[in-house]
DNA sequence: TTCTGTTTAGCCAACT
DNA sequence: AGTTGGCTAAACAGAA
């Protein structure tokens, strides 16, 4: 059984779509917005992969971008100059990813007129969301630590504050992970309903589950410290407490990928290192209180110290 | 000139 | 088998 190694990334293409990368790069910012260039710099920095045949994934990634109701174009505002338009995530847009595989979404995101979360124009959704990530702004620079959470649309539809949008980083990571011999590990949200994996997988990863490690009223934090190697705000891997091993589902297993805890895709990105495969019962603890792996391949081997990283917040 | 954004088309694979 | 979603290529226009 092959082990995953430092390299393990670059010989591999991560088991996302281009939209699900793309929503990965635009949550993973306090103000929920990229512009292109950084939404192509986040994707070169996490996975060496795409360090590589720039022209062709860039092309389509901007076609995802143009093509996709899921993603909004936001025009830069007069004090913000600089080349192209920002983007963000469509605040209706679902859980495009609920079947768990993030290659292929279960439906197309299509902004629907009936839809009552749809804006009535579109410069609306764009206003609103430079709205909020004003707000965001606004709140890192007065040194809070609480920022606004990215409400719903003002559109007379109200969701509750703790809302989290679905490509949120903790939702992503926290999706219900199919093993390929047909196990299915369940989400926190899940086993909080009372699914019977819960005690097995408590029993597991203690570490993980025991909710005197992970301070769950923590609000979220976007100060810079609070941000791993891999550029995800470090409290949003572990939402609520709700740290769970979620993997997402290559569509083909991989050959590294073998039912069982200790035997998960090798490709699994370093940042949702709080997967089976890091946190087995056998992986050494040899973490210590400092900050995150200095790069996303010595997570990749150290993983321990990554989930420290979000353990101490 | 380069980058960004849009659109069309074809192919492939997963899903129903 | 038909449908749908994702990837790739390409052409084109507009902005910086």
């Amino acid at each position: 059984m092959p082990r995953p190694g430092r390299n393990t990334y670059s010989d591999q293409k991560p088991p996302y779509s281009y939209i699900s990368l793309t929503a990965m790069a635009i949550q993973s910012c306090p103000e929920k917005m990229l512009p292109l260039s950084e939404i192509y710099k986040f994707i070169m920095d996490r996975f060496p992969y795409y360090r590589e045949n720039t022209q062709r994934w860039q092309n389509s990634l901007r076609h995802n971008l143009s093509f996709n109701d899921c993603f909004i174009k936001i025009p830069r505002r007069p004090d913000q100059p600089g080349k192209g338009s920002f983007w963000a995530l469509h605040p209706s847009c679902g859980d495009m990813f609920e079947n768990g595989s993030f290659l292929r979404r279960r439906k197309r995101f299509k902004v629907m007129a009936s839809d009552p979360l749809a804006p009535s124009k579109p410069s609306d959704a764009a206003h609103y969301l430079q709205q909020q990530a004003k707000l965001r702004l606004s709140a890192l620079a007065a040194g809070g630590t609480h920022l606004p959470q990215m409400s719903s649309y003002n559109l007379g539809v109200s969701q509750p504050s703790t809302f989290k949008h679905p490509f949120a980083i903790e939702n992503i990571i926290a999706r219900e992970y199919k093993m390929p011999g047909g196990l299915a590990f369940s989400t926190m949200q899940s086993m909080s309903a009372g699914y019977p994996l819960h005690n097995q997988l408590t029993t597991a990863w203690p570490h993980m589950y025991s909710t005197s490690v992970i301070d769950t009223a923590a609000p979220i934090s976007m100060a810079s410290s609070d941000y791993s190697a891999y550029g995800m705000p470090i409290k949003s891997l572990c939402h609520g407490g709700q740290t769970l091993p979620a993997i997402p589902v290559p569509i083909k297993p991989t050959p590294a990928s073998v039912p069982g805890l200790s035997a998960l895709p090798a490709h699994i990105p370093a940042f949702l290192s709080n997967s089976p495969q890091s946190l087995s019962p056998t992986s050494p603890q040899t973490a210590t209180s400092q900050s995150s792996p200095a790069t996303p391949s010595e997570a990749l081997t150290n993983p321990a110290s990554a989930l420290q990283s979000v353990a101490v917040h």
